[in-house]
DNA sequence: TCTACCTGTTCGGTAACAGTGAACGAGTCG
DNA sequence: CGACTCGTTCACTGTTACCGAACAGGTAGA
């Protein structure tokens, strides 16, 4: 067996991931981009174009909005996001700090919604991926699981660095797991962007943490008492609310 | 030929549409729903799993947020939108309603953007696809298209009713988008929706209209002097405002 | 416990087709 | 006007996407 049973799909999935990293684009330039022969990039892109997902302007090739669509959608139907919509703008506001709604997703931490009184940081934003163990949110979410669980992610991902202050053994995090777990809190201090420091608390469910409040900002401001005990508390607070929101 | 010339991409995309409408879904269920083999349905939902666009929990598939990634991406692409962020906070407040940024795309208008005071209605929201001719933004971002363009737009859509009171006839679309490039302006008195009013106005670029500034709301609140002057007012000036920021 | 019947998954086989390389038309630059 | 580009089209062929059937694993009911 191959990687993928259908290969042609994920031919696709590399011309839409080229077409998402660069832009707008011809046919000869993606079909090197790729490897992929010209007439056979003609020919995903063709297909892509009929199928509404791509748009084309005298010769050259760029996604369109598509995605947006079926992301949004996706998006509308998680219990969580319908939950902390109202609850993030709120957050927003009494922490006048960047905000997010984060979920787990393929060993990632992916930001489902971002709320943010400052337009000028785009490291976080809608749909972000993060390492689980390098962000504040992740490590919410991974304090809901099994030690088992845990040991599989750090199997799988064999936790990445992104910083030096990135946890990098399995047993700094089952700590930092253990204390997160305790408190029902999790800070990230620069473990994913040198300089950018985080609080979150973890949205339970059912036993499950199905999502996880989030607040995130420059280091220089989030520091001492305003982030160990103000954000901290209105995070706490937020997603508690959500907790019993979701709850009915 | 026949349709598309990689068969396999147009099956991936119709099960994603599937999973896409129908939210989480099995293997069997979604074979039968796009008519397919029980066995290549599972084969392209290991594909997208793989692929990290679907994710699966025992033996259920569902469509994960990747989508809302590459979504935010191409939005952020987008000069129009990035022109217009700030504008369309601003707009919503001082609006007081629904307010939106529309892309013309694949013959329809596509909401890029959406700011919403309140949070009941999920008729319009990010990612929406209308027909052009059916709303305000719509008839906005026509307005500025050559006549042949117009026409070639009324041949392929046909003029699609959505309500008794949508534009169905290629003469009333052309006295209606003359008006409208007079005015710089373009109303929606229900044409989308039943009882949904709203007001447009287009943002050129170097003669076209790359997007369009709409405000939307329930007719009980959107007639006479406020729609027709206040409201228009606003947008207008809004609109305005983000030309001068697209052209730098 | 056994049976019957759902699932999701795997397995050959075959006809369709995804991908190739080369040729074609249409711009564009020198 | 030639010599490049580019995007698009065309036949060919080895791959493979799809099918039908068998397999595995769980649940419901008797």
């Amino acid at each position: 067996m191959t990687e993928y049973p259908v290969g042609a799909t994920e031919t696709t999935a590399r011309v839409v991931e080229a077409l998402a990293a660069g832009g707008e684009t011809g046919v000869t330039e993606l079909a090197e981009e790729i490897g992929l022969s010209k007439a056979s990039a003609h020919n995903h892109l063709v297909t892509l174009q009929r199928l509404g997902v791509v748009v084309s302007e005298d010769g050259r090739y760029r996604l369109g909005l598509r995605f947006l669509d079926v992301g949004t959608t996706v998006r509308d139907r998680l219990p969580a996001y319908r939950a902390a919509r109202e609850e993030l703008t709120g957050l927003a506001e009494s922490a006048g700090e960047t905000v997010g709604l984060v979920v787990a997703e393929h060993g990632s931490a992916v930001y489902a919604a971002v709320r943010r009184p400052e337009r000028n940081d785009r490291r976080v934003q809608t749909g972000s991926r993060l390492p689980l163990h390098a962000t504040a949110s992740g490590k919410a979410l991974l304090s809901a699981r099994s030690p088992e669980a845990v040991a599989s992610y750090v199997e799988e991902t064999t936790l990445a660095a992104r910083t030096d202050r990135t946890i990098q053994t399995a047993s700094a995090l089952r700590a930092e797991l253990r204390s997160v777990a305790d408190r029902g809190l999790a800070f990230d201090r620069g473990e994913a962007f040198e300089g950018v420091r985080g609080v979150a608390a973890p949205v339970r469910a059912e036993g499950e943490a199905v999502a996880a409040l989030t607040v995130v900002g420059p280091a220089a401001r989030l520091s001492g008492k305003r982030l160990e005990e103000d954000l901290t508390g209105l995070v706490l607070s937020a997603a508690k609310r959500v907790e019993l929101t979701l709850a009915e």
